[in-house]
DNA sequence: ACTTATTGTGACAATTTAATAACAAATAGA
DNA sequence: TCTATTTGTTATTAAATTGTCACAATAAGT
């Protein structure tokens, strides 16, 4: 396990970063949010440490920039404050950190927490497979059924019930409507759902994908049933859970 | 998502309770361990809370009796204590919980705790098995959001909420938001935001961020949100955390 | 007050992006 | 087979976003 330190508190840093080699962790650290950055995608650490005063860059920018990057969203984040309020506390939580502790801690409660997060990533590889059955058939088959409002969706018999009426959709737009309401309130770009719905290696021009939606959309005004597949404007599509 | 409270001080477990309902929870209490144990594994739920100090027999023996019942392994846990020292929290933590919260805490911190570690659940499962906890819950895919005030921004939906109303800015404006919130209270220069928002190697007149933040600021007026982008004369613009 | 530097404003053109429509290719059903 | 449906591509249209400028307003310095 590979743990990257971001830290400009240099003694801290030193304390820390013996101790959870001593306990067998690989460590790298870096004094600055900017070679912190460059660290992560670099270095490829399952968890980062981060301290929120750094001297250059704040440590919520290293987090977001670390969200930001798909590639980077599986590993995990632990950020630290000296002096912190609940609010800050909250805030470093929602935006996307896995814990959060208040400086001054022990190397050991520090170790505890590393331990309890790797816990959670093992967990992570021991289901890859099931993680990684993706996109094409196999997935669609599982599962029961969704429904959000008017929308009622089932895998199994592959039908579509809006305001309780059976509808009538063609298989692309049934795979891509179940794979919306499994994600709703997520933006995706039309790359994403084409890899996701069509498939990892299929090519297909990615203004299709807006075809298929535009015949949703007709399907559902049939039924008098509210947009439910929204644009977002510069990503791609939504499914909006309503409200 | 469904969470069991585990605590026998119902005045708390009430509090918490009432709050995690109101954010879309499904919340189950019981007020024994014994209880607690019958419903783990009648109830199924996704996050357990457990008050360490139980009447009847002590928290990490439910956690201990959890963590061997390798049906119940996903399961995730959140140990309370009142007055503990370090050594019982990395105990409790070493024993097999995911996070561990020393009370009295608000219940906005736990839900904030409660929301990551729902996360890394979303990363486990990844999409795959969410079909079958379905239909009625909560947003579950509340996502990386960020809040000040008035403001609150999400990343993955792409939406703005000032007011808790959900407001309309374009792509561009949206990135600028996004960016500033990320880093309150620190004043850039034209360029250096052309530079984190729209890339490093895009050509475009300073001049035009005005633009940008003139409309920005306009939605936010329309909602009567109070100027949160801040010209600083000579340097540029800063997002300003009131207070 | 005058001058200068800096920012705000409004109008507009250029550009980007999405909705629509029409059509060809592929597929399946009878 | 033949037909109807589904699917993917492309061109056109419509709409929204974006960048730029000239100029007004404002602040700062002398």
């Amino acid at each position: 396990m590979k743990i990257l330190i971001v830290d400009s508190d240099i003694e801290h840093n030193r304390v820390i970063s013996i101790h959870l080699k001593k306990s067998g962790f690989d460590v790298v650290e870096s004094e600055t949010g900017k070679i912190g950055w460059r660290s992560v995608q670099s270095e490829k650490p399952d968890i980062v440490l981060i301290d929120c005063t750094l001297s250059d860059s704040s440590g919520s920018a290293l987090l977001y920039k670390i969200r930001g990057k798909k590639r980077l969203r599986k590993v995990a984040v632990i950020l630290f404050a000296t002096n912190s309020d609940e609010d800050s506390q909250v805030r470093a939580l929602d935006s996307g950190a896995d814990d959060f502790m208040l400086k001054p801690f022990s190397p050991r409660l520090l170790e505890a927490r590393v331990n309890a997060l790797i816990r959670r990533l093992h967990l992570i590889f021991d289901n890859a497979d099931l993680a990684n059955r993706g996109s094409n058939g196999g997935d669609l088959s599982k599962g029961w059924s969704v429904e959000y409002g008017d929308v009622r969706i089932n895998a199994e018999s592959h039908k579509l019930f809006l305001k309780g009426l059976r509808a009538d959709v063609s298989p692309t737009e049934f795979n891509i409507l179940y794979f919306f309401m499994h994600n709703p309130d997520v933006a995706f770009t039309r790359e994403q759902i084409l890899k996701e719905v069509w498939g990892d290696n299929i090519v297909v021009e990615p203004r299709t994908v807006d075809q298929h939606i535009r015949r949703i959309r007709a399907t559902f005004k049939i039924y008098g049933c509210s947009n439910i597949i929204v644009t977002v404007r510069g990503v791609g599509y939504m499914f909006e859970q309503l409200n």
